[in-house]
DNA sequence: GCGACAG
DNA sequence: ATCTTGTCGC
């Protein structure tokens, strides 16, 4: 597949002020709701569901691709590029999506929904990594983040979860959405027995086409034994292989 | 100046 | 993200 969207391929070149422009374009370009197919048809076929994580070498950044469907993987692809900026909080896309956006070309088959690392809605300006690229290959995809960028949890996060929980994630004055609008929600895919050791929560944000809630359930069914959904953990791995 | 923030 | 050994706990 291939940008459906070039105009808003990541452009490192632009100033700080332009990117931010064009966040706001693409936020308003992106569809928080759901317009994607994640349930297994009538005849039985599973969703492809999509991973892609990076891993840097220097100024050389990877980006893995893995497709799984009914838990097995049926796809592997990678690409690299340089990375023309630094990492900004806010600005990731600018970093890392066009190395991201070069894994999707040549993807015969199109995956029902892509896991992204990073945030989607859950960004200043409802546009982080996810939206992005949501957009701009106008596929429906997720963001799977390991910690908040901004917005503030409905209730405390300072007790840990139990697995299977999810607390959501509000817009608040750092926030473009009205306050309070939902963008995201605190995942706990897993958890430990004990009481001294525990595991923090993904946070799971809309990229495109998808709502929060659609999101954290598709997080949380793609997670088995691991902490992380198996798209996310298996291109996290490939990346680190592939940079090794 | 302080705060503060994905990967 | 990446730099890095051991160590705690299931």
């Amino acid at each position: 597949m291939e940008p459906v969207r070039p105009e808003f391929v990541p452009d490192p070149s632009l100033s700080r002020a332009e990117m931010e422009t064009r966040q706001t374009d693409i936020a308003d370009a992106a569809a928080f709701t759901d317009d994607l197919a994640v349930e297994p048809t009538a005849l039985g076929e599973q969703p492809v569901v999509a991973g892609v994580d990076q891993a840097f070498d220097g100024d050389t950044a990877t980006s893995a691709l893995v497709l799984i469907q009914g838990g097995e993987v049926i796809k592997r692809t990678h690409a690299t590029a340089p990375t023309a900026i630094p990492y900004i909080p806010g600005l990731l896309s600018f970093r890392e999506g066009g190395a991201i956006l070069d894994a999707f070309v040549g993807l015969e088959r199109e995956p029902d929904v892509v896991l992204v690392d990073g945030s989607g809605r859950i960004h200043f300006r409802e546009a982080g990594l996810a939206t992005h690229i949501g957009v701009t290959l106008d596929v429906p995809t997720i963001g799977v983040a390991k910690s908040l960028l901004c917005g503030q949890p409905r209730e405390s996060l300072d007790e840990p979860l139990g697995a299977g929980e999810r607390v959501a994630i509000e817009a608040d004055e750092d926030v473009t959405a009205p306050d309070g609008t939902v963008i995201g929600y605190a995942v706990q895919t897993r958890q430990y027995d004990s009481d001294s050791r525990h595991i923090n929560p993904l946070y799971v944000s809309p990229g495109h086409r998808v709502s929060a809630e659609t999101a954290a359930d598709v997080v949380a069914r793609q997670a088995a034994e691991y902490k992380l959904p198996e798209p996310t953990r298996l291109a996290d791995a490939y990346a680190g292989e592939l940079t090794s």
